[in-house]
DNA sequence: AATGAATGAGGGTTCATTCAT
DNA sequence: AATGAATGAACCCTCATTCAT
């Protein structure tokens, strides 16, 4: 939460870039051209470039982990054991997005930048400090998500988890370029609360698939 | 195709580098220096940076959609509007890749990098480079995926592509971070192959999934 | 003399701050944190950072050249002419600067930075205040060394004296390193009383040195 | 050893400007400027402003400390144990010295100033640096004016050498601005070669002075 | 064909200072 | 009397590129 109206204009403007560009091709000069304040604000108001990052990412993983593990917390009070189904999780997830969506409209491309970054091994610092602050906050949710795929092998779960991510992950972060392409080719924008609910029963099935024998012979 | 010993070196540094860095993050200094040649060699041989990154492209890309278009072919041949399997489509598309993979162990890495920069509007010259370059030889594989899934509205079929392209570019691109964390979980290492296999029943599952009724009521 | 409990901190803190570091390389945030007092409070109270050196300086300098000058006054005294022991002259001078560690153990360091700053040419301004702060009231100390030291030429006297503030302000300036390799080496620490008491000796027989023949042929 | 003409330019203004100002108060604009070349050149031929301040480190101390242990050498050579008079050794110290002051002008102060950064904690890795480069090479003197000082206490040698270092360091580190005071008063300026002479017998002298009872009840 | 040298543009950060309250 | 916020100037460094050879 910032205090100061510059500091607020500086983390608004950086919302915007951040999500049109990601985080290393946003400089600081744009940032504070963008939001019409001194260069050295970004470093008075959040110490640096990356403590900006952080604020923007609490701003937005913040609330989004929370509902998520409160969500978790409802649904499993009082029931012992009782499997969830799969699309109901999925569904869980994606409303915990559409939480954060409500308030921002950027908070979708964002949230998604900072999964990936989350991911990826380019800013290690980053990474740390984005695992250490919200590992604890979702990983009921895994938990619950690994209960209802109980007969498939660790590793299995392992990597189906990551393909769906990555398909979320990706759709979202491109989604401006998506929503381009589905104009110019049908001439119809798809809402992204709508993408996001085609996504449910796509995964849902995915999660679900029988097994493959997975042998290399048949490659 | 690269013509002397020199720039063979460049491409060579170049790939290991763009495949575990990403693009904007390898520095023509990092591409010079692994090679062993001089600083200006890149601008030299490729003209740019970008020239590199194209000459790259072509060696990856190229030869797998040349393989799924004669895959295609060859499937199609003689058959008439045969409808064939979403599962088999999707092995075509993973032995595309296999294809790829068996001369160079960069390769898939390097080539979903490739296909992450043909949807992010980042490189906005690159992304119409690759578009132009490879739209044709891929649109015969689309058609048919298409084709098997008739009777979904042609937004639905649009959206799910992406979905299970998302899956396949951020596994793949991420694959070495990913794996990384494999190990430490479960102390093991999944060869790429079987990751791949993993992917089929997972996607094509995805792809069958029975569409729901996409309205905002229920979430 | 510093008016306010802000001022007071502030005049603390840099106190300990420059002798630890030196002026150039402290800065007015080390300085206000320390403190525990807001960024802006130097240059309230103090205009610049020049004026809070200026305002060191004082507080250190100041009471030195005053019971210097004073003890100066009181060994001349009734006595016409007679010739003072080198020895007890520098005997006097370091007596000076025991009086004033006592009320503060950052003194001498400080009190050396000082001279050292009196004599270096990067801060013009400070040179030229300092100068023109103490210069009379040390002359008095100085004419007596001159006396003591007649049979010298002019220029001779001039360098020698150099010397022996070099030696001198060297070693304070720079006591914290010095005593750190003491400890290392010998693992011994000399309190700075004792390091003032050696340089007495030393000090004396330098300036009574028979000169030598200063010809170039020699070397 | 620069190699090209730029390099050159770059050291030469550089050993001016450090010379002149000190290393911290020197910028590479400044630098740069006076060089008539591009900013970035200095990182391009030294990697970075360390990088610059060791090479210029090594055209002036090298050559110092080179010079001193063939010195030390030659004169030890063939005589077994001879004691040497503390005297020749600070001569040959001073010959050292006039050696680098030979070829360049400005020798002396930068020889000084590094000598200061040895010395100074302020820039712990250039200290580091110094120590590991030049400590072997002028050990042997050390050792020399350690042997010819014998009945004196480890503690009592290190002080005092450390007292003549002071006086050497700080009267050559800021010759410049003495020089100008003695022209002011005196109206005479001192060649350098001069002013080390000067230091011959008085450093000695000071070595020698007969150790007086360090006890504090004097004072 | 190839390279060492050099460059302009732009990167994030730090500093003492000032202003409005 | 005192401060949080903000700023302009300057800091060192890195980048892809180009030039002369």
């Amino acid at each position: 939460m910032p205090q100061s109206k510059t500091a607020l204009r500086i983390q608004q403007a950086a919302e915007t870039l951040f999500a049109e560009q990601g985080f290393a091709e946003t400089t600081m000069r744009q940032i504070t051209t963008e939001a019409d304040v001194n260069l050295a604000a970004v470093n008075y108001h959040f110490g640096s470039k990356q403590g900006l990052i952080q604020a923007v990412s609490e701003t937005y993983l913040g609330p989004f982990a929370e509902y998520l593990q409160d969500a978790v917390h409802a649904r499993t009070a009082g029931t012992s054991n009782e499997t969830i189904e799969i699309e109901e999780l999925i569904e869980m997830l994606v409303r915990a997005m559409l939480y954060v969506h409500q308030d921002n409209t950027r908070a979708l491309p964002m949230f998604t930048r900072l999964l990936e970054l989350a991911y990826l091994g380019s800013q290690e610092d980053l990474r740390l400090f984005l695992a250490r602050r919200f590992k604890t906050k979702l990983e009921g949710f895994i938990d619950l998500l690994r209960k209802d795929t109980a007969p498939m092998p660790d590793e299995e779960f392992f990597w189906r988890l990551h393909f769906m991510m990555g398909a979320m992950i990706f759709t979202l972060s491109n989604y401006h370029t998506l929503r381009g392409i589905e104009k110019e080719t049908y001439n119809q924008e798809a809402a992204i609360e709508q993408t996001l609910h085609r996504m449910i029963p796509v995964l849902a099935a995915g999660f679900q698939a029988r097994a493959e024998n997975t042998q290399f012979c048949r490659l």
